[in-house]
DNA sequence: TAATAATGTTAGGGAAGCCTAAGATTTAAA
DNA sequence: TTTAAATCTTAGGCTTCCCTAACATTATTA
């Protein structure tokens, strides 16, 4: 059971993650913003929606609301976690924001669990700091040389 | 001049990156090679081959050996750099070699320039300290709790 | 409510990268 | 040197993801 997450293409991973964004602020996702948000083409968003509606991740109709069954959520909010790894761990090497929430959105798929599991533990590490970690300040200055 | 690097798919550059340690190894790479490193049949290997030739990355002549052009050799250096460096930050990060080697090839691909510049001073950062940086040894405390 | 605009689907096709099967070439062995 | 093994290429086909053009449906507005 549930084996679908090590055999769901990148692609798939992307748009469900897209699609988890729309349901966590209206509720439901349309295919409009789908398209908007993966910059597609409609007829590519249908057939992945389609796709995705086969495997069950997602409850869709045609011309109707697109919503995530409880798998296809507990599979983009695992997606979605790693991505907001990333992005922090981008933000503490220093990285523009608007480019760690891109180069985030490259990371988040096909890397090793234990890799992720490391890269998260980092990000927490550094957060529980109570003050801002010397060697971060370090850092800092270093990349202003 | 050179436009090729930005156009140039992710798999494209694993071949020639993987062209490219044969090369070092001996000179030259034959498709056999290929076949090994990129663990893909012989006709995927000759596909590539053949294109790759045509983008004047490669020299590569049926049944002959495989040499890079110079532009190729630019191209797969800049891709073994940067593997490097992500091999290094994953060890250091504390990720097993064996996975450490795996996935730098997974995120030596399409990140922004800025972040590999930002993961190569992080590395260079934490190499050129002295000792081992103090908040490393914190962070290998803190993923054994 | 009829016309228009926005949204969505279907049909058909393309590029990249992979494969197996069959045949060609080269290398090694008998 | 003939045969066998290894290597390599060609032919043909598959999957994934993308697209444009044409058509269908729904929403908006005059």
């Amino acid at each position: 059971m549930d084996m679908n997450q090590s055999t769901l293409s990148r692609k798939a991973e992307d748009y469900l993650e897209g699609i988890l964004i729309s349901v966590n602020e209206k509720g439901y996702a349309r295919p409009r913003d789908v398209v908007k948000r993966m910059e597609v083409s409609y007829p590519s968003a249908t057939e992945m929606l389609r796709k995705l509606a086969e495997q069950k991740l997602i409850t869709y109709e045609k011309y109707g609301e697109i919503k995530l069954t409880s798998e296809g959520l507990s599979i983009a909010s695992k997606i979605k976690n790693r991505h907001d790894v990333f992005e922090n761990f981008l933000k503490i090497i220093l990285i523009k924001n608007e480019i760690a929430e891109k180069d985030a959105c490259v990371l988040e798929h096909h890397l090793h669990p234990e890799t992720i599991r490391q890269f998260s533990k980092f990000v927490s590490f550094i957060k529980e700091s109570r003050k801002r970690p010397e060697f971060l300040i370090e850092f800092e200055k270093y990349c202003k040389k």
